[in-house]
DNA sequence: CACTTGACTTATT
DNA sequence: TAATAAGCCAAGT
């Protein structure tokens, strides 16, 4: 079973739990690519196409970049979408850019293992 | 098969 | 502190 990279990403981003983000790159890194963030925003960029091919929802609205900026915003539905779900969990966000970013920041390398 | 693009990150100037 | 360059690699053209 050849395991894609794509499939790798949404593997993980699927086991974000509620009312935390993660980073692109730390996703990358944790698969092995330590400088492989720009895959992971273009599975995201793909993640309508695997929605309705898998019949899933992926929770994109998780991944932000390194900062806490929800720098992938524009590709909702609605450029609030992205925000609206975060904050629908509890996740404060100001200017696009997340609150107590280091609180919630899940790291699948310490909190998965 | 060669070139471009990209929801990123880090280092350098 | 802000702007630029380089590094990463899969898909699309």
């Amino acid at each position: 079973m050849k395991t894609t990279f794509q499939q790798d990403v949404i593997d993980i981003v699927l086991q974000i739990p509620k009312g935390r983000v993660t980073s692109y790159g730390t996703i990358a890194k944790f698969l092995g690519h330590n400088r492989g963030a720009r895959m992971v925003g273009w599975v995201m960029n793909n993640c309508h196409v695997i929605n309705e091919t898998k019949q899933i929802k992926i929770p994109a609205h998780r991944v932000v970049n390194r900062n806490g900026l929800l720098t992938g915003r524009f590709h909702f539905e609605t450029p609030t979408k992205m925000q609206e779900l975060l904050e629908a969990e509890s996740i404060k966000i100001k200017d696009h850019q997340i609150q107590d970013f280091e609180t919630v920041f899940w790291n699948p390398q310490t909190e998965l293992l």
